[in-house]
DNA sequence: TAGGCCATCTGGTCCT
DNA sequence: AGGACCAGATGGCCTA
């Protein structure tokens, strides 16, 4: 019950997540979308009527012996039996879609209290997980360390980009290959950071997955907390699309879309943009976060 | 136009 | 048996 959001207990009706979805009982959130499904079911009704067309055209072709073509899936015979079946997996593609809803709402939720919130650039699933476990990380080596993060500091160090993502290595702040090159019209590329090199000092056990390794050209997004921070790499596990996912908070060509339009660019002022959301929180110095963050 | 992200459908597998 | 879960396929939308 840990993962369940306690603020959405329609999510909490059911012993498992998201599960048994009755037509009568979808959760309120869902109805309108049940509303729509009705009208997916329509769709994928008359589609599945044209591919029942389409077979029926099929099984009319003959080969050149004059038999029936064998080709694809054999048309099942419209009896009794195929249309409960039919039926059983229109409500099967209902209850995934509620499901999917389901885990979207809690992405949606993590989305919130995860530290960037961002209302007009929505981060992706991935990178809200992965901000989600850094946000993790990063609370669970603050507790452990007994530490109170100087916020008014890590705002100072944060607002100039360059001061706060020093590339590692170098006295230059910008990364090879990334020297002067702004490819957002005016506004600072997004800057590779080291975690070690910038805020070593708040933490003192090297991340989970093995502290600070050496830039290797793939960075998480830098992440402010309610009064915590984490500027963590994040290894870019293996996945099958190779490295965007972590180049995409760079100034790397080919994906870009972050780098300019998140709350991750910079503002023209050097400050963060404007519809960073820093959530609420009991710090005194949120104000004061708050203020250097929006002033 | 290519690439990224997403929603949806679908069939297979596992669980109750 | 039926439902949940999962992953692959597909197509739409958006952005650079």
């Amino acid at each position: 019950m840990l993962t369940l959001p306690f603020e959405e207990p329609h999510l909490m009706r059911e012993p498992r997540f998201g599960a048994s979805y009755s037509r009568e009982s979808l959760p309120e959130s869902l109805e309108k979308e049940h509303d729509r499904s009705n009208s997916d079911m329509r769709e994928a009704e008359e589609d599945m009527s044209d591919r029942e067309e389409e077979e029926e055209e099929r099984e009319s072709e003959q080969d050149d012996n004059g038999l029936p073509k064998k080709r694809g899936p054999r048309k099942k015979k419209p009896g009794k039996e195929f249309e409960r079946t039919k039926v059983r997996r229109h409500e099967a593609n209902t209850r995934e879609r509620c499901r999917m809803h389901g885990l979207n709402d809690a992405l949606e939720s993590l989305r919130k209290v995860v530290p960037c919130y961002s209302k007009t650039q929505k981060l992706s699933k991935i990178e809200t997980l992965r901000l989600a476990k850094n946000y993790i990380w990063a609370l669970s080596e603050t507790l452990s360390a007994g530490k109170r993060p100087d916020l008014l500091a890590f705002v100072q160090t944060l607002s100039p980009y360059d001061a706060v993502y020093p590339y590692p290595g170098s006295d230059v702040n910008t990364p090879p290959g990334h020297s002067g090159s702004s490819v957002d019209g005016g506004a600072k590329p997004f800057r590779h950071y080291s975690y070690s090199g910038a805020y070593e000092p708040y933490y003192e056990n090297p991340s989970p997955e093995g502290g600070s390794p050496p830039f290797d050209g793939q960075m998480s997004p830098p992440m402010n907390f309610n009064g915590i921070f984490s500027l963590k790499h994040d290894d870019p596990p293996d996945y099958g699309k190779g490295s965007h996912y972590g180049m995409r908070y760079c100034s790397a060509p080919g994906r870009t879309a972050l780098a300019h339009n998140s709350m991750y660019r910079v503002s023209p002022e050097g400050r963060f943009p404007y519809d960073l959301h820093v959530r609420s929180q009991s710090f005194q110095a949120q104000g004061e976060v708050n203020g250097s963050f929006h002033n």
